[in-house]
DNA sequence: CGCTATTTTGAGATGGCTCAAGCTATGTGG
DNA sequence: CCACATAGCTTGAGCCATCTCAAAATAGCG
């Protein structure tokens, strides 16, 4: 394991922001970050696949990682965009069971890690921790349940800006025109995310891209016109 | 509050399965146990409304509690059902909001409650307790994300299927001829359940009821041929 | 500069929704 | 104890959002 060594205060800082590090005080802290290793990995790479054994809690320090999931007949659903601050592998490491997610880089991407017995060392020894986690659980369940909603009784067009708008407020970098939705998304990955099909992606993204709401090229979408998209997203007939 | 006063053995017994309260040693069972108090409901009973402030973390020990949720243009969904044994409240309770459901009784119903800040304070003098509401927690994400998928991959019927499945299992009652889902369960149940209309549930069951998978009636449905329905849930094309 | 992955487009099929009625247990008040 | 009211369920017909499949158009990339 690539050990951290002396961790930056910039890193410190960042991670003391994170949802996980979050309020913990600074010798906590500290000994937390002692106690992981750093990983980086190119574009492209898988951290894990869905079934391996889970080894280790991730914590997202760069870049952006996916996880997805196949159904038993093969078909991919697009689960989580996680984004620096945000965590992988706890419903497996403490759930005691094999992940039950892949996770792919989309990006260069940095990561912390500490395996299963140690966090859950830390984990007694510091109760922000724990609390910490469970807030992060919270927010898991909190999120799903809103997507649960989405799918039961919203139709496509309403997912999908809901989608590209969850998106470029996580991962949106101001441009001239609008904002630009700064990774690698593919009509395949919104499909996925939205649970419907690439055609009819590439058709409502087409339409909206008539109407001057977003601009949209091979994996990458911006939106132009956010006010336009969430009315379309939340209804009450905008346009 | 109603409290406890001595809670019997059988009692104490039972809760010492729940996936809240066990694997505590016997002291601190009882402790937690004697912070809480009781409550019974009526069939039909609402324990709180979505959007209700959080006093309590709730754990049912009789009866049958619907979870439900409405979208913000009024449809409803339903999110769970939660049988003796479930803890209600742990979402709005550590994630610091209001409740996000509206729980009803749809059985005369039995629970034990603690408030926010006695729960938390159990929490960080029983880390035992800590850990169970993580797996707790897990479990809803793993359930919900299951759930996802179907909704997103798979058709009406199946995921119909797979709920009447999972229903006669955590409800199920042997009879002469099947497995009698014991509750009322509608056909408005059964579409929030799956995220479809009373119209296809209604036209799937009788479809079922000719082929002699199941026989159902008002608020109720009986699973003849389990193994019938499996096939569909899981397709590999039975019949 | 050809190859391959991604996206678009078209045409047709269809699962499931909508709406409108009719039906049937169940319970209720007279 | 009956007749009516009601909540829950079924049924039919039409429609339409979305999927499917096939194929063409693009756009990076080696």
């Amino acid at each position: 394991m690539s050990s951290l060594g002396q961790p930056s205060a910039e890193l410190l800082a960042r991670l003391a922001q994170s949802a996980l590090l979050h309020d913990l005080d600074e010798p906590a802290l500290r000994q937390v970050v002692a106690c992981a290793g750093v990983r980086k990995v190119a574009k492209e790479a898988y951290l894990f696949m869905q079934g391996d054994e889970a080894h280790s809690l991730i914590l997202v320090t760069q870049g952006m990682i996916k996880l997805s999931q196949v159904t038993e007949d093969g078909q991919q659903v697009l689960m989580e965009m996680i984004s620096p601050g945000g965590c992988i592998g706890a419903v497996a490491v403490f759930g005691n069971m094999p992940y039950p997610v892949t996770a792919q880089a989309v990006l260069p991407s940095e990561y912390l890690y500490w395996d299963r017995e140690t966090f859950n060392t830390l984990l007694e020894r510091y109760p922000r921790l724990a609390r910490n986690l469970i807030e992060l659980l919270v927010h898991y369940i909190v999120t799903f349940q809103e997507r649960i909603r989405n799918l039961s009784t919203q139709r496509v067009e309403r997912r999908l800006a809901r989608a590209l708008l969850r998106l470029a407020q996580q991962t949106g970098k101001k441009t001239a025109q609008g904002v630009l939705i700064d990774l690698p998304l593919s009509r395949q990955d919104l499909a996925e995310l939205t649970g419907t099909t690439i055609y009819t992606v590439s058709r409502i993204l087409k339409h909206w891209e008539t109407q001057g709401l977003i601009r949209s090229a091979r994996q990458k979408v911006e939106v132009l016109f956010p006010h336009g998209l969430a009315s379309i997203a939340e209804d009450l007939g905008g346009e």
